[in-house]
RNA sequence: GCGGCCGUAGCUCAGGUGGUUAGAGCGUCUGGUUGUGGCCCAGAAGGUCGGGGGUUCAAGUCCCCUCGGUCGCCCCA
């Protein structure tokens, strides 16, 4: 559509893109820093990185093949003829900062991030999301995949998720994993007339997608193909072996699931996802992650292993609605200052109050008393400070309780801010006094 | 990239087989109370029925195209 026809309708969100408004952003705000705190407390330190990184580093690191790199990038070419991207996920850009600054290690981080994605948006799925997750870099023990697989799992408890599974798997690594592919691909090549018609002429391209593939078709051929656990050398077979271990003694409950195999290249060893089992919806994973000790060379780095995840948000928001948990309650004002007397009482009150560490609001372009007491009302504040002409002549205020009570009580101006401070404790029936 | 369903007020939706000024609930605003919210009552504002074309004396309603939304496939958080 030219720019003059589609000018006279009102631009709206990019397709696949959302707004996120009050209130349903402060539950954004609250699990935000909930993982904040979670993350912090197992000494993981906020990254920030850009969204725009070199093409190149995703290809590299992400993998030329897979379908995020191949298909999905946001790509762009800036004005000095850079080419870059928009991030399609959050790890390979904390490895490329791990690269640059060469932290001390065991180097640990987390972050809240969008990425970007080109794919049909539906239910849980946007071209833009967003996701909290963790990286620890330059560590191969696996209790460090131990320590990211249960914080994932304790942040997804914390929040109230009950119907969450825990699906486990190894990848092998770069010098059993090759063996078991070719393995693989026979036995996929023998039952090519079985598979789906995706992955028919795929599946020598990237037999272990195949694994990942959900139709019945390709599921009865994966699941009596040769299972990669069988392949894993013997120093595969420990890592996976004592990450389970650590996951027991954690009392983190899992199930190892042969078939998941996830979809980019960096992928060792430990793979692991999150699932709903409350989402009707496609998109059931609410998180994943693994070891990805192969990334950090991969895009230039010194060899260096390391584990991560990532969780989306938006995909944990509706587990946590179709779970009824993780409802939030914004704030409510503390006072609401009605002003008949021209609208610099409510001014200078609203200012005071708020210096003093107490939410206050009020109304604007001169209203009536009743519009101003109805929006005191619908903000839910405890109380409206009300200063008529009566008021503003004798230096007091008046103030009405919200509760319903119709208690009000009119004092010197000077003595609002404690006033209020022990009204609201005493609403809030906990004691104590806001902005103290 | 492909397929299903759906676009009527700010929101959620009614509007048999085409028929005069397109409705409701909620929300918003005003009033019933010369300075008192919620409940109630009265009233108002708000729509080129997504857009374009076609059929017809007549289209929100039927047909085509297009844009958008939504769900699914692929893939992923």
């Amino acid at each position: 559509m030219e720019d003059d026809a589609a000018g006279k309708e009102a631009p709206r969100a990019p397709v696949g893109t959302h707004d996120v408004l009050w209130p349903e952003s402060s539950r954004w705000e609250q699990l935000v820093s909930s993982f904040a705190r979670s993350a912090g407390r197992a000494g993981y330190g906020l990254v920030v990185t850009p969204l725009i990184e070199e093409v190149r580093l995703f290809r590299r690191g992400i993998g030329e093949a897979s379908e995020v790199v191949g298909k999905e990038m946001y790509e762009l070419v800036d004005r000095g003829g850079r080419q870059l991207a928009l991030r399609p996920e959050g790890t390979a850009p904390v490895a490329r900062a791990f690269v640059q600054h060469r932290p001390a290690v065991p180097w640990k981080a987390w972050y809240a991030t969008p990425a970007f994605r080109y794919e049909r948006p539906q239910a849980g799925r946007y071209r833009q999301h967003h996701q909290l997750g963790v990286e620890a870099l330059g560590s191969p023990d696996p209790d460090l995949d131990v320590e990211v697989v249960s914080l994932a799992s304790d942040f997804c408890k914390e929040l109230g998720l009950q119907e969450i599974d825990l699906r486990l798997n190894s990848m092998g690594c770069l010098s059993c994993r090759p063996g078991y592919v070719i393995v693989l691909a026979a036995h996929l090549h023998d039952r090519r007339d079985r598979l789906c018609g995706a992955h028919r002429d795929r599946a020598e391209l990237n037999p272990l997608r195949v694994l990942d593939c959900k139709t019945p078709e390709c599921r009865a051929v994966s699941l009596d193909a040769p299972a990669l656990s069988e392949y894993l050398c013997d120093e595969c077979r420990e890592h996976a072996l004592r990450v389970r271990q650590g996951l027991e003694a954690l009392g983190i409950p899992y199930a190892m699931d042969r078939l998941l195999v996830r979809g980019f290249d960096y992928y060792t060893r430990t793979t692991f996802e999150l699932r709903s089992r409350a989402l009707e919806a496609a998109q059931d994973a609410v998180g994943g992650g693994g070891r990805y000790d192969g990334l950090v060379e991969a895009i230039g780095g010194p060899p260096t292993p390391a584990v991560g995840f990532g969780i989306g948000i938006e995909r944990v928001l509706l587990a946590c609605d179709a779970e009824g948990c993780f409802g939030v309650s914004p704030p409510v004002p503390h006072a609401f200052v009605v002003d008949l007397a021209g609208g610099g009482h409510a001014r200078d009150l609203t200012a005071e109050l708020r210096r003093a560490g107490l939410r206050s609001q009020r109304a604007f372009d001169g209203k009536s008393m009743r519009s101003q007491l109805r929006s005191a009302d619908r903000s839910g504040a405890i109380a409206a400070v009300i200063v008529g002409e009566r008021e503003a002549a004798e230096g007091t205020v008046s103030i009405r309780m919200l509760d319903g009570s119709g208690t009000q009580e009119e004092i010197r101006r000077a003595a609002l801010v404690g006033r209020l401070r022990e009204l609201v404790a005493r609403a809030s029936g906990d004691g104590s006094a806001p902005g103290a």
